[in-house]
Order: C-alpha cells, then sequence, then structure tokens
DNA sequence: CAGCGTAAGTATACAGTGTACACTTTCAAA
DNA sequence: TTTGAAAGTGTACACTGTATACTTACGCTG
C-alpha cells in the first residue's frame, strides 16, 4: 500500500462520487467517505476540487454530459421531445442531481453545451429571443418539475407504492379529505398508473401548445 | 432572564424558523442559531419538534398553508390558474421551500388539504381518476419547474441580472457557445424580460392544452 | 398551604462534518 | 546527484445534530 502516487485525477473522483450518491443518495457522500473509496485520504481531493461545493457543481456538470444534444438545423419540436426524453431519464439516474439545479451557479461546459444546443435549434427553427426563452423556460419547467415530482413518490423499483407509500395512504383521514384519499387509493390498486405514458402525453401537451404559440408568432 | 418558563410552542419555533429561512436561507438556519434567536437552549427545540427534518416538514406544511385553495365546484380552469400564481408566490416568498418538496414524505395536513382541494375541484369538473393525476402532474410540474429555474437565476431585486449574473454572462466563451452568448447578452440588455409575464404565458399554453385534453376524453 | 409529580428547559458530551495549515514523500528534469 | 515543485498526508479546529441525564418551575391534590 505506496502512501503517495494514487494518481488520482479530477475525473476519477467526481466519477466515484457520482458512483456513490447513484448507490445511496447524496448524504452520506463525505469527503472522507469518498476518500476512503477512493484508497486515498481526505485532504488528498482538495488537490483536484476545491471544496464539496464545488464538487457537486462539476457531478452536475457530468449529468448533463449525458442528456442527448439537440441537432441544431433539425426539426425543433422532434429534438425537444428527444432531448426532454433523455434529460428525464439522466436525471432518473442519478436521483441527486435535480436537488442540486438550483443552488448551482457558475454551469460547467457539458452545461453550457446543452444550452447552446437547444438555445440554437429553436433560434434556427426561426424563434426569436423572446420566443426562445418563453419555450426554453416552459419545456424545462415541465421537465424539471414533472422529475421533481416523480423523485418524491415512495415507489418501488416495480413503479407500484412501496411500503412508505402504503403507510401515508393508509394514515391520511379518508374522511377529512375524501378526494385525496380517492385517488391515492385508485393508486395503491395500481389502476394502470404508467409514468412513462404520463411524462409523454404531458410532454406532448406541451409541445403542441408551443407550436401554435410559434406559428401564431411567425406565420 | 428567567431560566426557565420561556413558553414556547411549535407554532413559534417554525414561525421562527421560517422567518429566518426567509432571510438567510436553510443552511445557517441551525438547531443553535435558531434557539438563539428564541432566547432558548438548542435542547429547549427537541420538545416540540423531533429533529431538524420534522421541523423542515411542519416549516414546508407553513408554506403549503398560505397557497390559496381552489374552491371544490367551481370552474376548474380559472381556479388551477389561480392556485398556480398563489403557489408560485408562496414558494417565492419562501425561496428554501422548493428544496424540501423531494425529499419530504409525510406531507403534513395543510399539504394534505391543498391536495384534495385541487383533486376535488377536478373530479367535480367531470374529470376521470386517471385524467385527473394526468392535470395535476402536468400542472404542478410546470409550476414547481418554472420556479427551480427562477430560483436558480442570479437576478437583482429588480429583476434584472446582478453582478454574479454578468459574470457569468461575460466569462461564458461566445466562440464556442455563440447561441446561448446571443440570448444571455440579449438577457443583459434587458429587452423586456418579464418573469411574470413568462409564467402566465406558459400557464396559459399548459391550461389550453389540458381543456382539449379533457373535452376530447369526456365530451 | 405543603408537597409531589410531571412537564419545560438545561448542561454536558459525543461522533461526525468540511477544511486550513504545515508537513512529508515522490518524481522529473537540470 | 541535486533540487524543486507536485502529490498526498496528519493533525487540528470550529461547527453540526442530538442522546442522556440533570435541574427547575408550575399545577394539582391532600
Amino acid at each position: 500500500m505506496p502512501k503517495h502516487r494514487k494518481d488520482l485525477t479530477t475525473e476519477k473522483i467526481i466519477q466515484k462520487a457520482i458512483e456513490l450518491a447513484d448507490k445511496s443518495g447524496l448524504e452520506p457522500l463525505t469527503m472522507r467517505s469518498l476518500a476512503k473509496a477512493l484508497g486515498a485520504t481526505p485532504m488528498s481531493l482538495y488537490r483536484y476540487v476545491a471544496n464539496r461545493e464545488d464538487m457537486l457543481d462539476k457531478m452536475v456538470d457530468v449529468v448533463f454530459s449525458e442528456i442527448q444534444l439537440p441537432i441544431i438545423g433539425n426539426d425543433w419540436r422532434s429534438e425537444m421531445r428527444k432531448r426532454a426524453i433523455s434529460t428525464r431519464s439522466a436525471l432518473l439516474s442519478h436521483r441527486w442531481a435535480l436537488g442540486l439545479l438550483d443552488s448551482r451557479l457558475q454551469p460547467g461546459p457539458a452545461t453550457q453545451k446543452h444550452h447552446n444546443a437547444v438555445i440554437g435549434t429553436l433560434r434556427e427553427s426561426g424563434f426569436s429571443i423572446p420566443l426562445t426563452t418563453q419555450t426554453m423556460t416552459l419545456l424545462d419547467a415541465y421537465i424539471y418539475g414533472f422529475i421533481l415530482q416523480e423523485l418524491s413518490l415512495p415507489l418501488s423499483e416495480s413503479g407500484n407504492f412501496d411500503e412508505v407509500g402504503e403507510s401515508i395512504v393508509h394514515h391520511l383521514d379518508q374522511a377529512t379529505y375524501p378526494y385525496l384519499a380517492e385517488l391515492a387509493t385508485a393508486h395503491l390498486d395500481n389502476a394502470g398508473f404508467d409514468f412513462n405514458n404520463f411524462f409523454e402525453v404531458g410532454l406532448d401537451i406541451v409541445l403542441e401548445g408551443l407550436e401554435v404559440m410559434a406559428e401564431s408568432k411567425q406565420p
């Protein structure tokens, strides 16, 4: 066990940090636990990372790099659809990432590249600058907000409610909140709720609305 | 300065915690700082609150209680619109709250009451259970996602970019990310970007899309 | 009015956090 | 072979949430 020359790199550190966060979330990911997982000492990480916050920034940027870029010049609607689905899948495989999206300033290169591609696709489809902003904001709002909700649901891997979910449903006051109880119970019985499908249906509603608006503003 | 009989209550504690979080965010809100602000000792809080997490849960529930409830029986579209705008204003006055929305299980009474009213309004307007879920999910996604983006923007109180924002724009590589640079610069020059307006325009697009869907599913 | 039980608030202590600072080890080039 | 910077280490500190055992003060009962 050599004491020095661990050949650490920023990339290896971030990679390992992501791996651990994927496995157990962000909270148990401490500089000490991460260092141990890398066979290094806590302080060695600070050669490659300014501090924990900076590390989280870099982790988020890696997540962005996993999102399929829209292709500038192609039809905006299908590119946006593809991007939305890809974003969701990235944020679902890294459940810790969404919570970092606010609070992060200084977007990394992958994030900038991603935004640039999105904006470029819309601009080259004839969207004005305000229309581009409006479109992007609405789309991203839908994507992030949907995932935010999805992440907070106590679902098992099969997509059903897990025990926590069941206990919540059983604890809620059916007399006081009849509508909530009815809906929650229906979800317990799992009357065919498919979140993948919900996401795409909602996405298509949003895209359709955006297309109507775009056509009305620049015929 | 009497040592005992502080007449603490859970409500007073949560109220003060919200006040402090509104002022400086969630991170400097420690059990110690909160206790000091209340003129009490750290451990005294644990009589009224199970632990910090529990306290955060209760704080979130207060935020939900500030949201205007939709009125069951009224026209769903105008009630949802009103609720959306009210939700945004609550989450903007308590910037720390959105980040807690995931990770929180065991919704408090105000949260349950709120959800019950939303579901009730839709159900009484003739929405089926799956349609209700789809509608609520899409609407909440938009609301939460929009605010998530809004919170992460480095804006001054006037709504313009602050110095942080300006520095970000100036640091981005204009040659590599031309579209991003163009849009960011336009925002710097503030060519009439009004987030209130963006929010409502997007909201109306979503509502319109939902109305079309609802009519097609139950004529 | 005495005294007692319980609730309210306190003091101390501990394990765990991020990270500043000063140190040692290692390697590459001179 | 020497040397100087780069890589990794060890120790230490201030701070966190909170468990546990304590003290204080009040409301009730006799």
